[in-house]
RNA sequence: UCCUCGGUAGCUCAACGGUGGAGCAUCCGGCUGUUAACCGGAGGGUUGCAGGUUCGAAUCCUGCCCGGGGAGCCA
């Protein structure tokens, strides 16, 4: 008889119906005569019953009882809507073939620390709640795409090798490269993103970042993926509106069409609802003085921190812009303000809650002379940045970018507490295992 | 790199100078609807490594190794 394979999470549209499940044995349970089964296929999670009866004596129920968590197995059965059922539906199982029977699996049911759910990275992805936030995850990236495309943008993927630094030199991972001497892993496609930019009008890379930063705190990974826009003809204004259109888009899709995974998360959606553009925007200046009439000890110059930033966020339900910083502080790339030249046309974008930054943008130099003296002052290899100067040799025109963490971005999404979750296989400067 | 906390059974922890225990997991038995099921029994240890103090060290001291939390920096 003809019994299709289908997928936990289209059970409720099989009922009535005999069907095939393939996955892992997640858990079970034995009441005597009836054994439980949670059932997992990567889909979601089911329940499976099997009673001592017509498919099955006693015996063989006992062996199947023994069977180690996470077993591979095929598992036919009727689907029945069942109230006391997690989900409301299981599988009144009639046949269990076994695929693979397990070792003796090391994740249990209670708790584990982090190191030893981090030591075991390529196990504990097969939980709910890892597999909810790589689910949301893979919707972001999704959402990214077909926004930036629907408004007419073109993947232009930047290289991972790279001959020199275009943020500081000290947190680079280099490498031999033959005869050439080191080429070092890329910290930001941003550059390559530029002349793509003159060549495609509106550009973007979503590629791996690597920073070796000594950093070690809970938004910091040492290979991270980044989202990077560039468009030619955009000023910096234009660059914010972007901005928070294309991450209220992020949003509302993930909402949309993650509401289990955010509920596995126990996430509250009620603030998420609420992010729409236009989203505020602050200068810099201001909000220094935001920050002095809360008491900090900050003096205008300042970049902020952490503390910095989630006290800024708390004043606005809904990402907030920081924009015009000192130049000092920022890269050698940005725009001065013509009405200011201490001062750049840049912005980042705070997340609330606490998520800190999730993005840095700006208005790029168009200006060859001006952009040759920010390398020279930066004590940068000119050579090494040849090509991007002939940039603004041909044809050169006002231009706007930024740089979106999608960890970080996962993560407020998620409400998850680390952002070595948001990524399958976390890179840290203490851990290269799995 | 700095500050801080920790490393004891497969896992999570207790014992804090005097014979190393518990819960979960595992194995055996019981239970006709379980929901991290439950009930009974059993096995399981060179206390991260190396030195030192002491009659005696998981416990105190020194060094090293490995992690957790945080800072600076950033996305």
């Amino acid at each position: 008889m003809e019994c299709p394979w289908v997928s936990i999470e289209k059970l409720p549209d099989w009922e009535g119906k005999e069907v095939e499940l393939r996955g892992w044995l997640a858990n079970r349970r034995s009441s005597g005569k009836v054994v439980f089964f949670v059932f997992r296929d990567g889909t979601g999670f089911a329940q499976i019953t099997l009673s001592v009866g017509a498919f099955f004596d006693k015996e063989t129920l006992k062996d199947l009882e023994r069977l180690p968590l996470e077993s591979a197995l095929v598992v036919r059965g009727r689907v029945r809507k069942e109230e006391r059922a997690p989900g409301g539906y299981e599988l009144e199982g009639t046949q269990v073939k076994v695929v693979s029977v397990a070792d003796e699996y090391p994740i249990q049911k209670k708790d584990h620390s982090v190191e030893f759910l981090m030591e075991n990275r390529h196990l504990w992805l097969r939980s709910r709640r890892q597999n909810a936030i790589l689910r949301i995850r893979n919707q972001v990236v999704m959402s990214i795409h077909e926004f930036l495309q629907g408004q007419g943008f073109t993947l232009i993927d930047s290289p991972i090798l790279t001959p020199a630094a275009c943020e500081g030199t000290t947190t680079l991972f280099g490498l031999d490269y033959f005869d050439l001497g080191k080429a070092y892993l890329s910290q930001s496609g941003q550059l390559y993103m530029e002349a793509a930019c003159m060549a495609f009008g509106k550009v973007y890379c979503l590629a791996p970042a690597f920073r070796a930063e000594k950093s070690k705190t809970r938004r910091h990974l040492t290979e991270f993926w980044m989202l990077e826009p560039e468009m030619a003809f955009y000023d910096w204004q234009d660059n914010m509106r972007l901005q928070e259109e294309l991450v209220s888009f992020i949003i509302q899709e993930v909402l949309r069409t993650k509401a289990r995974e955010l509920e596995i998360l126990e996430r509250d959606i009620t603030p998420l609802k609420k992010i729409e553009p236009p989203f505020p925007r602050i200068t810099y200046d201001e909000a220094i003085r935001l920050l002095q009439q809360k008491g900090l000890s900050v003096q205008w110059g300042d970049d902020f921190g952490g503390d910095e930033e989630s006290i800024i966020s708390q004043e606005f339900d809904r990402p907030v812009f920081i924009h015009h910083y000192p130049a000092r502080v920022k890269a050698f790339y940005m725009q001065p303000d013509p009405e200011n030249p201490q001062l750049v046309l840049n912005d980042d974008l705070i997340a609330p809650e606490g998520y800190g930054e999730i993005i840095g943008g700006s208005e790029r130099i168009h200006d060859m002379h001006l952009l040759e003296e920010r390398i020279a002052e930066h004590h940068l290899p000119r050579e090494a940045f040849a090509w991007y100067l002939d940039l603004r040799r041909y044809g050169t025109c006002p231009h706007s970018g930024f740089g979106l963490g999608i960890e970080r971005t996962v993560a407020w999404i998620c409400g998850i507490h680390h952002i070595r979750e948001a990524i399958p296989f976390p890179r840290q400067i203490y851990r290269l295992y799995p």
